[in-house]
RNA sequence: GCAGGAGUGGCGGAAUGGCAGACGCAUCAGACUCAAAAUCUGACGUAGGUGACUAUGUGUGGGUUCAAGUCCCAUCUCCUGCACCA
């Protein structure tokens, strides 16, 4: 038989659309499998090759189940809110709903194409009314427990895209959107308290099966220390500086402190400090630089002392200096930090730079040099002397802090409250009034969805005011709590919320009374395997585990953890070994490679490539070769033989089913792809091939290849769908054969090889392996020290 | 700086402490062809030898072991994440 893709990839991909093979069934009595995938951003761009890479995996796993027997669930759906259509819409004039509806169909069309087993009729899209209507009711569900606030804050701004980011969409003090450079600008900010979550976020981990790299990035993102908040008074005023410190133990230490140059402490006491104007000057430097330079500068330490202000050690009533540093951050702790130089190298840099004392309270370093972190015994520490244990003396310092009413135990989380509003149109509204009378009041559940109102420009205002706030019949509203006039809110949702919770309406997308039916969230829920990207694995996740927590609290899921397992593939890179980019001219577009060698062969060539987790090039002569390999495949038809001679490939059949299919639960696809091939060279050497040998392969190979080896069935008479059939079994006594051939070492380098018996005896090997003339001629005259026998593997003769 | 991961042929990559380089690509030789492509057969880490073979070889240096790509110590390089987090 030919592989003639182009006629049998659109006739298996109707067939399969027309039965409906791959739709989910609610409330089946068969075992259940819930396999997710990163749901696309529809860009005009189409599909990337990443994107194939990406789904192949859960791919061949829920074909591999459904032949198992379990009801599969594995949608797929578009997040389609974001900027890069919004941008597109002020370029072009067009509606970002137009924009999204062609580039929605351009996605679906693609992935059509490369025969994904996705079921079709539970396709979402984020920007669609009746979705984002749950995206708002998740949000004044929210805002009714408390955990949306509104505060003026320092925000970052981008100018360019006159939009506010949350500090993830701002790393490095750049844009994550235009690159372009982030300013600090006051703000009314929505903010989520996702910090209240923080601890249930770390606890949770324990409960899943995430790969170690992934807890620990999101750990680290978490970022909770213990430690505690020490207010210490300032010289002749009623006014307390709390800072928060991990080393409440070193507080004999402190030598002077240091706050952020933000810090409000200063404008407070503008008239007290006497060098205001050299004060101010640091003030407008530090504002200029980006968060990017001033994380640079690490070596050399800026600041400048407030003259005219001390503060008091409330441990021993000495009187400190207070500085203002950027080295000291306003969004961490307090804003403000107790130096102790001897124990801290930050601190020890700017003391050597500003001349302050070190005073060393724990021996075992040389402060002369450095700053010493270690334990070692308490000195210079009154109450703390001879305490040569860090947690005892910890404990003893906060007792003492406690009693004299200035201290008390704290955690501190890097993490941040999850500031939630954007200044864009293509958003979902963010559900709430501001009256003059009531204040912010939620709109009624019954009002939703809180529709995106027509719009004829697209552009944010000048003060970074989302378009909405242009539309005066959106904005104009009565309070739904007095019935005065009163104003929308006019700023968006940021794109990570419509992507939060998208899992849970895969399992009822219809539903128009409830975000789903409880009953089937108990069903499908958690989601057994979710694959995607690496970049998702902390904001996403995160996010999304935040919300599916907060479910669970109020009742709408059964489970806290909304992923029981994740893995994540490695990137797909250019021919050159770059990252694939437009402006490099490497990109490799998926539907070129289907028209040229098939779906089957861009399946399986995505995962055959390279170790899944891995970043790997991409090679247009290694898709030849998996195409070589399916036309090989297709040619197996023309060896079909009753020929008792295919019993010699039993053995290589048992074995192919047994590794495939345990390398399909390892991730390991190019391995099993591997298999497979090495099985065909087998099949090619001999000649023939049974009936039976021949559905196997095809059974194996189906979740990777499905259209060709559903056509190789049909071509066999074969009756029905092979994506049906029941998973292959193997025997694991027919996966060895009678004979084995081991390697002979002598002194642990191979000298030879002998065939054995499989399971012989040790003497009786070590007998066949000294028959050898090679080996006997070795071992003559010499001394006999040691024999090791590694049973069906290697001898190995250890002589003197 | 901290955390995690990786260094194996010309390339992508295989190897529960047990015959390094499976499988694929590229290359070379041969077959088929007027010729080319496709296909098929064979060779293919490096050095030496006509040859069966010998030596050597998994970033580098040590160690443990009958046996190390794999384990331990040290070191270099690269990648990813976090980063003046108090």
């Amino acid at each position: 038989m030919k592989h003639n893709f182009r006629k049998i990839e659109e006739k298996w991909q109707k067939k399969w659309e027309d039965a409906r093979i791959f739709q989910a069934v609610d409330n089946s009595p068969k075992p259940k499998f819930y396999g997710l995938v990163e749901f696309p951003y529809p860009s005009g761009a189409g599909m990337h090759v990443g994107h194939i890479k990406a789904y192949s995996s859960l791919e061949v796993i829920s074909r591999k189940r459904r032949m198992e027997g379990y009801n599969v669930l594995f949608p797929i759906g578009f997040d389609a809110f974001g900027l890069p259509t919004e941008n597109y819409a002020i370029k072009t004039g067009t509606h970002p709903r137009i924009i999204t509806d062609q580039n929605i169909a351009k996605f679906t069309n693609q992935l059509k194409k490369v025969g994904f087993s996705f079921d079709w009729d539970r396709v979402i899209d984020t920007t669609d009314e009746d979705y984002y209507k749950w995206t708002q009711w998740i949000f004044l569900k929210m805002f009714e427990a408390g955990l949306v606030f509104r505060s003026k804050a320092l925000v970052n701004y981008c100018p360019s895209c006159k939009v506010v980011l949350s500090n993830e969409d701002s790393q490095g003090g750049k844009c994550d959107i235009c690159h372009s450079d982030v300013v600090q600008k006051s703000k009314d900010v929505w903010y989520l308290r996702i910090t209240q979550y923080a601890d249930k976020l770390l606890e949770g981990l324990d409960q899943v099966d995430y790969p170690a790299n992934i807890k620990q990035q999101q750990i680290n993102w978490i970022g909770k220390s213990t430690g505690a908040f020490v207010n210490f008074s300032l010289d002749g005023l009623d006014e307390k500086l709390e800072i928060y410190t991990t080393r409440p133990d070193t507080l004999f230490g402190v030598t002077f402190m240091v706050i952020a140059p933000e810090h409000p402490l200063i404008d407070k006491y503008a008239d007290r400090i006497a060098n205001m104007d050299e004060v101010k000057a640091y003030r407008t430097e530090c504002a200029k630089k980006t968060e990017f330079e001033r994380t640079q500068l690490v070596k050399d330490k800026t600041g400048v002392k407030l003259q005219g202000i001390q503060a008091v050690n409330p441990v021993n009533g000495k009187k400190i200096p207070v500085f203002i540093a950027d080295y000291v951050m306003m969004g961490y702790g307090t804003g403000a930090i107790m130096a102790v130089p001897a124990h801290d190298q930050r601190d020890y840099d700017f003391a050597r730079a500003f001349g302050a004392d070190i005073i060393e309270v724990i021996k075992g370093g040389d402060i002369s040099k450095e700053a010493y972190a270690g334990d070692g015994e308490m000195v210079n520490s009154g109450f703390l002397n001879g305490y040569t244990n860090k947690k005892d003396s910890i404990a003893r310092m906060l007792e003492e802090l406690v009693k004299m009413g200035v201290g008390h135990a704290g955690v501190q989380f890097k993490m941040k409250d999850w500031a939630f509003n954007r200044q864009r149109y293509w958003g979902e509204p963010i559900p709430i009034v501001h009256c003059p009378h009531c204040g912010v009041v939620p709109v009624p559940y019954e009002e939703l969805p809180l529709r995106l109102p027509p719009v004829e420009n697209f552009e944010p205002g000048e003060e970074g005011e989302s378009p909405l706030a242009k539309i005066e019949s959106f904005v104009n509203c009565t309070c739904p709590k007095c019935g005065a006039k009163a104003r929308r809110e006019t700023d968006t949702m940021p794109q990570w919320a419509g992507s939060s919770w998208y899992f849970l309406r895969y399992i009822d997308p219809h539903n128009d009374q409830e975000l789903a039916d409880p009953e089937k969230l108990k069903y499908w829920m958690p989601v057994d395997w979710y694959n995607g990207g690496m970049e998702h694995v902390t904001r996403h996740m995160i996010y999304s585990r935040f919300w599916h927590h907060f479910l669970y609290d109020i009742g709408v899921v059964n489970t806290p953890e909304p992923y029981a397992k994740r893995s994540a593939q490695g990137l797909i890179l250019g021919p050159d070994g770059d990252k694939m980019s437009k402006s490099k001219g490497n990109v490799v577009d998926p539907l070129d490679i289907v028209e040229a060698y098939g779906a089957d062969t861009l399946r399986t060539y995505v995962l055959f490539m390279g170790d899944y987790g891995a970043a790997t090039p991409w090679s247009d002569n290694s898709v030849k070769g998996c195409k070589r390999f399916l036309e090989r495949v297709a040619g197996f038809t023309d060896l079909l033989s009753e020929d008792s001679e295919t019993g010699k490939l039993e053995t290589a059949f048992h074995r192919a089913i047994k590794k495939v299919s345990s390398d399909i639960e390892d991730m390991k696809f190019n391995t099993a792809i591997a298999c497979l091939m090495s099985l065909t060279n087998d099949i090619y050497s001999l000649g023939k091939i049974s009936r039976e040998q021949l559905q196997i392969f095809i059974e194996l190979l189906c979740p990777f290849a499905p259209h060709l080896c559903e056509e190789i069935w049909e071509f066999m008479g074969g009756e029905g769908f092979l994506s049906q059939h029941a998973w292959p079994q193997y025997d694991e006594s027919k996966t060895v054969e009678a004979q084995t051939e081991i390697g002979v070492q002598v002194n642990g380098k191979v000298r030879g090889k002998v065939v054995i018996p499989t399971g012989a005896e040790k003497e009786e090997v070590f007998a066949i392996a000294k028959a050898d003339s090679r080996i006997a001629s070795l071992l003559e005259g010499k001394t006999l020290v040691k024999e090791v026998y590694v049973p069906n593997r290697l001898v190995n003769f250890v002589v003197k």
